[in-house]
DNA sequence: GACGCTATTTTTAGCAC
DNA sequence: GGTGCTAAAAATAGCGT
């Protein structure tokens, strides 16, 4: 026959929305998962959309600065805390800025135009050196795939989100759970051992 | 008869995933958007989304930091940045620490225990100088609406996002368009005249 | 804990206002 | 710049592995 468009109506099921073949409660109330287990892979899941949105968002409309923090422990999480390092310890701590940021971390606009060829060559050696870390400590290849959607901006990136598996304690380093960074701009994975 | 869900073959389109009624292109490949206009609405729109889930992530998980930012312009832009207060500039600004934070984005552990009690109810006035505040500049009623999904917590929970259209100067005062501050538990928006 | 599956829910692109 | 609409696309809850 040549189709069967032109007469919809001999189904049956045309005119209902959804087929229900399974019609499983699925339907959450936004209110805090008390079970452990399954609060664990909502925020596992739901962390990976959330990335991905960020992520689709900064592409799609130039937004260049992504920073999201989750911490789930009874403490205030001091933002810009020295620990708080994208990617371990002792890539970058070494140029530490007095205010407790990373230098990579200044504004571009407070860099001395005489010292930006530096500042950016610094910038890339900075990515060169994240993606040897990663690799040392195990990073998760499988993360890289978010990172197609960033361009590769000299823009500060920073993504980071740990829930409470990851951050019990505050004075400990804090394990990174995700990670893009845009001054590679990639995403990674790190956790420590 | 009884029912019609076992002879589901009777319908052509029952093997097709969707009736396809309007097969407008409706999907985006995520690059750039480059017209101004749609731009906008995109980054309006999925900001929304993005911040109702935080908001979600934020209480299903019990996550207690949320920090987003967005900033659409040729720099960098420093994180921590004392004029990037979450609601104005006068608000918080007469109690900035030396490292460039408000004095309520520090750590709460590093609070002396015998200066607690002062320091919450220093979180507490500023919850309610922030509400003030919030009403002078205008912010808009409706944004409360988020705020429900936010337990009323002592955390920090500072979000903020701003689009081209409110920082096309680093270096004057930089407007809040969206802001959801854990402090007051709550979502607001705040634009600058 | 991460991943695959899929029915259902949620988001959203393109409009119009 | 926001809001409402709708079809299509994407996210995801619950399950198993």
């Amino acid at each position: 026959m040549e189709d069967g468009e032109t007469t919809p109506t001999t189904c049956l099921h045309a005119t209902e929305p959804r087929p229900m073949k399974n019609p499983k409660l699925m339907k959450i109330k936004i209110k805090e998962i008390k079970e452990e287990n399954r609060r664990q892979v909502t925020f596992s899941k739901r962390r990976t959309g959330l990335f991905k949105k960020v992520a689709e968002l900064s592409v799609l409309c130039g937004t260049q600065i992504a920073i999201i923090k989750f911490l789930r422990c009874d403490r205030i999480y001091s933002f810009g805390n020295k620990k708080s390092t994208c990617f371990g310890d002792d890539v970058a701590t070494e140029r530490v800025e007095d205010n407790g940021f990373m230098w990579w971390m200044r504004a571009v606009e407070s860099v001395p135009k005489e010292d930006m060829e530096e500042y950016m060559k610094g910038l890339s050696g900075l990515r060169d050196n994240l993606w040897t870390r990663i690799y040392e400590l195990g990073g998760d290849p499988t993360m890289q795939i978010n990172a197609q959607a960033f361009p590769s901006r000299m823009a500060l990136v920073y993504w980071e989100m740990m829930d409470e598996n990851l951050a019990i304690r505050y004075d400990q380093d804090e394990a990174v759970n995700g990670c893009i960074c845009g001054l590679c701009g990639d995403s990674v994975s790190v956790s420590k051992p």
